[in-house]
DNA sequence: CACTCATTCCTTTTT
DNA sequence: GGAATGAGTG
């Protein structure tokens, strides 16, 4: 291998080689550039061109000699693996140089080496076929096992059940750790139903995402052979986003850096920043970056401070916030880039008022010439989106909302990969369940729980028993069907032989009996199947505008397959047999549309919200403030700057996660590289009931000089009074400022107030009404059932009215 | 058995 | 404000 002292000679003068590797690089940044061999850690601030360095550093491996398919980066996201992957091939030279090298997700990784190893390493009814369950797969899933195990879904709430199991997962701990280790009532239930998840998931052929990991990371430690072809493939492991690797993340990392060779450090490079780190409510561990050099001794540090994205402002008022956090490795943050403008903060009257300053804040900025591509929109959460696109649809403002993952949880399509699902794999009881009887087709409720019934019996999935229907007929299963249910299920397990038929490899079948691919079968399973399946029809038969609109998205469906057969990129698999296959290019492609269809369907499964963010379309992006994570924009505005908002209201509940919080911003805040707009709203509506909110902390955080802020949330302030925009050209028309706020006196979500009405209040509970004063902060006397008589100022007391009856 | 309308819970963030 | 159940009718 190579050593420093050759490199150095190799490339003497960085700056001046100018389109090599290390062109333009700042000092630290070359340093990490031209680290190759042992652990390395490098923290990277926001901006501090951490997509260059370890895009660089790989090319650099590369043109040491090392062969691309010992090369293994990960990601958290496909959008920044893809990113990665083609910012390498772009310093590398389209030619070929970087053939084998694996960039990929931690979960795409995982699955792909489970298909390919599951059976060798003996993992408990892990079949090579399994199906990856989706949040929405796991919680129907938990549902049935929690009702299966005659206990209430009221008492034991699938979600959070869902995720005390998924917190267990993360921790590696399975179902048998976690019951010893609980003895209370309360944990061991959730053992149980740990217990028969994991059997029913099994049992439909599935795992769900944190299995993936947990699998993974017990096949690496258990077994040796797995373990060595990992360790002897990969000699150099590189890791995004280090600060949200969780337990079992870590562990897959670690095994699979191994003890490096002959002796030496392994060649790990993690890149990372504790203060980006949000995922903790995930199982991410901070200290996994934290304690790097711990478990990693000998490690080089490398921290890249300078931040090349944003103005002074900007960065100051970032890096004055962050300090609060304690537990953190402090990185001065620098720039020398222009001192810029101050940061604008709005107070508005409400999230419509907000929406409008929002846009008119944008509308200033496009005057100055700033796309609208360069303009993004953050909140904490999903629910704040849709205020803020209705008033950009309204002022036809072209925008997208960054949601990968939407697409997918549509009715239409979910149905269509759904079936799928069942053709990549009979025994996913789950897919089955949803599309059995969709379109309609007269297999009822009555005869399809006899029939589930006897699955649970036997603990065999429903597609087993309704084969063992059709050749053995109903008796002998010992249930009674109406014969027309038994008609329509021997037509639907027909249905789905023939399409399995057409997946399955067959020696009949001409090109695939040479062990060749023909591009364009898959787009045409997927056509057959939204046809024969009926879901055409059911929509087409559909008058409303959502079922053209549906018809729309299936047909895209059958572009999406298309678009991926053509991309597929065999070489790419991280499990090749022979990498060396891959380098030189002589990889055997797979051999049927059923390969073709799980690799689909793991590509269609494994999708982020962030994955769907795409600049070229000339819009304005709307996404989460976790989404936005690894992105920037000229100007951003984040809306919602409110507490139980932005530092969200279960930090009253759990104070260590007020750091968190404050990351969540900081991650926010330096996605602005020119402008950034923060705005509060002093109402806001929470499932319809409009609540009074207070100025983040957050906000008091920024340094005043920093910012400029105007408070609009005077009642009927901010018509026309000149005052109404604290930046320099506001929009032309008031169209929508009129839309005068609500006022609050006397009225709770929109209904008057008043004597007699029974009321609920979070803490004092329910009470009824006896007087009501109102105008400029109207109170109300009420008497509550269990604390007596208060008297409470509408505008701070949170009260809800209860329909009497 | 299929479809329509009312009632319930909900939401933090996501691979 | 909306999705996801459940009751009731054709």
């Amino acid at each position: 291998m190579h050593t420093e002292v050759e490199l150095a000679s190799t490339y003497g003068n960085p700056r001046e080689d100018d389109g090599g590797v290390f062109a333009g690089l700042t000092e630290p940044q070359a340093r990490a550039v031209r680290h190759t061999e042992g652990p390395l850690l490098v923290l990277a601030g926001p901006g501090s061109g951490k997509t260059r360095v370890i895009t660089r550093r790989i090319a650099h491996l590369v043109q040491c000699g090392i062969p691309p398919w010992q090369i293994l980066a990960l990601t958290f996201t496909n959008k920044a693996a893809a990113e990665m992957r083609e910012r390498v091939l772009h310093l590398l030279g389209e030619g070929g140089a970087a053939r084998g090298l694996t960039v990929t997700t931690f979960h795409a990784l995982c699955a792909r080496l489970l298909r390919r190893w599951a059976e060798v390493a003996n993992l408990p009814g892990l079949k090579p076929d399994f199906a990856i369950f989706d949040s929405a797969d796991q919680l129907s899933l938990m549902k049935k096992t929690i009702e299966g195990l005659n206990l209430s879904t009221g008492n034991w709430p699938p979600r959070s059940v869902l995720s005390r199991i998924s917190e267990a997962k993360n921790d590696l701990q399975d179902a048998e750790t976690f019951a010893a280790r609980h003895h209370d009532f309360a944990g061991r239930t959730v053992a149980k139903i740990y217990q028969a998840y994991q059997k029913a998931l099994r049992t439909a052929g599935g795992v769900d995402f944190d299995d993936l990991l947990v699998l993974t990371a017990r096949m690496l430690r258990e077994n040796a052979a797995v373990r060595e072809a990992c360790r002897e493939r990969w000699q150099y492991l590189l890791i995004d986003e280090y600060q949200d690797t969780n337990r079992a993340q870590f562990v897959i990392a670690s095994l699979l850096a191994g003890e490096g060779q002959q002796g030496r450090p392994p060649n790990i490079c993690v890149v990372g920043d504790p203060d980006q780190s949000i995922y903790g409510w995930r199982g991410a561990d901070i200290t996994n970056i934290l304690d790097f050099e711990k478990a990693f001794p000998g490690a080089e540090v490398i921290a890249l401070g300078e931040n090349f994205r944003s103005t002074q402002k900007i960065i100051n008022a970032a890096d004055a916030m962050i300090r609060r956090n304690t537990r953190r490795k402090h990185k001065t943050l620098f720039t020398s880039n222009p001192p810029g403008e101050k940061i604008d903060a709005v107070s508005c009257r409400d999230e419509h008022h907000e929406a409008q300053i929002v846009l008119e804040w944008f509308r200033a900025r496009r005057a100055e010439g700033l796309a609208w591509k360069d303009m993004a929109v953050f909140y904490r959460t999903n629910a704040l989106s849709r205020v803020v696109e209705d008033e950009l649809r309204n002022a036809g403002v072209p925008y997208v909302v960054a949601r990968g993952t939407a697409y997918f949880q549509r009715e239409e399509i979910k149905n269509a990969v759904a079936y799928l699902r069942v053709v990549a794999n009979p025994a996913d009881d789950v897919s089955l369940d949803r599309v059995i009887n969709t379109p309609a087709r007269g297999i009822g409720d009555t005869s399809l729980d006899k029939l589930r019934n006897v699955a649970a019996i036997r603990g065999v999935p429903l597609a087993d028993v309704l084969r063992s229907l059709e050749s053995n007929g109903a008796a002998a299963l010992g249930v009674e069907l109406t014969a027309r249910a038994q008609n329509a299920i021997g037509k639907f397990i027909r249905t789905l032989d023939d399409w399995r038929d057409v997946a399955k490899p067959s020696p009949f079948m001409g090109a695939a009996a040479q062990g060749q691919y023909e591009t364009g079968a898959l787009a045409e399973l997927v056509e057959r199947v939204i046809r024969e399946s009926g879901l055409e029809a059911m929509y087409k038969a559909g008058k409303t505008e959502s079922d053209e609109e549906r018809l729309a998205n299936l047909a895209e469906l059958v572009t999406s397959a298309r678009e991926f057969e053509e991309t597929f990129d065999p070489g790419a698999d991280p499990v090749l047999t022979d990498p060396r296959s891959a380098a030189a290019g002589t990889y055997a492609a797979p051999t049927n549309v059923l390969t073709m269809l799980h690799a689909y369907l793991e590509r269609v499964t494994l999708v982020a919200d962030a994955d769907s963010v795409d600049p070229a379309q000339g819009a304005v992006t709307l996404m989460t403030l976790h989404a936005a994570k690894g992105l920037e924009f000229g100007a951003v505005a984040m809306v919602g700057l409110e507490e139980r908002v932005l530092p969200h209201a279960r930090v009253a509940e759990m104070p260590d996660q007020l750091e968190e919080e404050r990351r969540l911003c900081f991650v926010g805040i330096t996605r602005a590289m020119q402008r950034l707009l923060v705005t509060d709203a002093r109402y806001r509506s929470f499932r319809g009931v409009p609540e009074r909110q207070i100025a983040s902390r957050f906000l008091a955080e920024l340094p005043a000089d920093l910012v400029s802020h105007s408070d609009q949330s005077d009642e009927f302030g901010g018509d026309d009074n000149g005052h109404r925009s604290a930046w320099d050209k506001p929009s032309a028309t008031i169209e929508s400022t009129r839309r005068a706020h609500k006022a609050p006196q006397a009225r709770i979500g929109g209904r008057a107030l008043a004597e007699g009405v029974l009321v609920r209040h979070p803490q004092f509970g329910i009470g009824r009404v006896e007087a009501v004063t109102g105008g400029q902060g109207a109170r109300a006397r009420i008497r509550f059932r269990d604390v007596g008589v208060k008297t409470l100022v509408l505008e701070y007391a949170r009260l809800e009215l209860i329909d009497e009856g």
